[in-house]
DNA sequence: TATTATCCAATTAATTTAATAGGATTCATA
DNA sequence: TATGAATCCTATTAAATTAATTGGATAATA
């Protein structure tokens, strides 16, 4: 149950574009959040490819978030890195596990499954700038 | 964001130990849930350490809950092959990461972290074997 | 006491994740 | 239009984690 480097990196990525005035080139993004630049080149890639961001070429060239920040979850970097959300394989492939006609837990991992999936959406890049988001919870 | 197997095992372990009226014998749970079986060894142990599950000696010999089902949640079995639920690092070691001073990210995981956790502290044993658990949400 | 099951430690195999390497392409500008 | 910096693309290697196996010691029962 942990999320990866790419997710956690993908995110820092993200909100270091969103949080600069203009446009972010790969090597600074790399000295800033300190990822080896050759492996921030594939998380850029991953999110150009969703259309998470995207780069501006002129005089001021770099990245910049190719939609609001308002419309970016966790969730959505989360998915410019990773097929899907299935904590257990049955969720995403029904016939992978013989046993699943009689499975017990099967409607318990779905429940859990879209609880994760719902957590992880619930807050936006922007949230995140703002550091606006509400502990509801005790913690 | 997956569960191991061995967490996914053991819960089928559990249950199946639940919902048997007498003691189960390793080799017929992992007959019946098709585990190597010195892999459920493995599994077996890991349940038993956590006082879990304990192993009644005599005629009718086998494993049974050391505790009453509805004391046990999915995350009381997790805990049982992993140290903790972390989907950062940093959430369990603050050091681990040189730049958490300034983290947008930290307050949100530790957040989400908590949520996830509740999410698998919500259901026992026995409400499994019930199957009384609730869907809340659309899903 | 022979058999069966559990317990325990170490090793190997398989899979996934992280990172590196090497080079092709693009593009602003000198 | 040559050049150098930055991006883009593919393949490979390294590291780490997870899954499973091996081999055998111990203990309980038939």
């Amino acid at each position: 149950m942990k999320l990866t480097k790419k997710v956690r990196y993908g995110l820092r990525t993200i909100l270091e574009i969103a949080a600069s005035k203009e446009g972010m080139l790969q090597k600074d993004i790399a000295k800033n959040q300190q990822i080896p630049l050759k492996f921030l080149d594939a998380i850029i890639t991953g999110l150009k490819i969703k259309g998470l961001i995207r780069n501006v070429k002129g005089k001021k060239s770099g990245y910049v978030l190719a939609k609001n920040a308002s419309l970016i979850t966790i969730y959505d970097v989360y998915l410019a890195f990773e097929p899907d959300l299935c904590i257990v394989d049955c969720i995403c492939d029904c016939n992978m596990c013989s046993l699943s006609e009689n499975c017990l837990m099967l409607g318990i991992w779905i429940k859990i499954n879209y609880e994760i999936v719902a957590s992880l959406s619930q807050y936006t890049i922007q949230d995140i700038l703002n550091r606006g988001f509400k502990i509801d919870g005790q913690i």
